[in-house]
DNA sequence: ATTCTGTCCTGTAGGC
DNA sequence: TGCCTACAGGACAGAA
């Protein structure tokens, strides 16, 4: 599901209603979303927990409590994290784990496909994930140069440089797409074939969508949900994300789907050069 | 050293 | 109605 948007929100919205709550009660109804511990041990260190801070890097959640071990939520293609105030708990039959907070609410993590993992580690430098994640697009070092300097050697789409995120962190297949129709670039263009003026217009639109997609709390093309469970609104925003054969909003054209490194790319392709 | 391919899963939409 | 295929917001191991 989640892009960076997305995660940001859910995010956002744990952080405004988790804090200063205990963990009471962990419970596991699929172990397969749990990584590299023990089922029965991830349930043990988290109870007792006060949740202290919640952040994002790239498209992971991270959980710091009071004392132990990060707790590190990556909700991949359909992972929700939903947080139930009211009784009775909505669980579904996508919910994974169930934790019970000190308020009597429920945090739920819900994933129909179980891409998902949900890990604990003591130390965020040794999580592998984030030795691997490039820049943060809104830090100071994803700025032109550096995307210069990583693109000149580049020899594939530009299109599969935006989802490396040891490019760039944060980015998925529909802000991919939606990037690149804004800044009228053909996402089947050589990355080294960009010049200067299109790799700043490049810059400022990855972080113009996904601010704006910020904004309007995600995109909700089929499973991603919110802290509260509901749905975001960047789709109205979306130019060609999913829209192969409508007429493009630049010039009527219709909006092409091709295949990238087995995902879709979708664009126009007499918009963008 | 990069880049590409297959895989992990469940569910839905569309064609016949 | 059912059966079949294609596809879905990600990430990574192993192959090329």
């Amino acid at each position: 599901m989640p892009e960076l948007p997305e995660v940001e929100t859910v995010s956002r919205d744990l952080s405004g209603t988790l804090l200063g709550l205990t963990i009471k009660k962990v419970e596991i109804i699929d172990a397969r979303v749990v990584r590299d511990i023990l089922p029965a041990k991830f349930c043990a260190v988290l109870k007792a927990k006060i949740i202290k801070r919640i952040s994002r890097r790239g498209k992971a959640i991270i959980f710091g409590f009071d004392s132990g071990p990060f707790f590190i939520v990556q909700l991949m293609m359909t992972g929700q994290l939903v947080h139930a105030a009211a009784l009775p708990v909505p669980v579904l039959k996508e919910t994974k784990v169930i934790f019970t907070l000190s308020d009597g609410s429920h945090l739920l993590y819900n994933d129909q496909r179980l891409f998902g993992r949900l890990t604990l580690i003591e130390n965020l430098n040794d999580f592998r994930h984030f030795q691997l994640l490039g820049p943060e697009p809104f830090e100071t070092d994803f700025n032109p140069d550096y995307m210069q300097g990583v693109l000149k050697n580049k020899t594939v789409a530009i299109k599969k440089v935006l989802l490396d995120h040891g490019f760039v962190a944060g980015i998925g297949n529909i802000y991919a797409s939606e990037i690149l129709f804004r800044c009228r670039i053909d996402p089947r263009r050589n990355a080294k074939s960009l010049d200067v003026k299109e790799i700043t217009s490049l810059h400022y639109q990855i972080i113009e969508v996904l601010q704006e997609a910020i904004e309007y709390r995600g995109s909700s093309m089929r499973n991603y949900r919110d802290g509260q469970g509901k749905k975001g609104r960047f789709n109205e925003r979306i130019r060609v994300y999913a829209r192969e054969n409508e007429s493009c909003p630049n010039c009527s054209h219709k909006v092409l789907r091709i295949t990238q490194g087995g995902r879709s790319t979708f664009f126009c392709k007499k918009c963008q050069r």
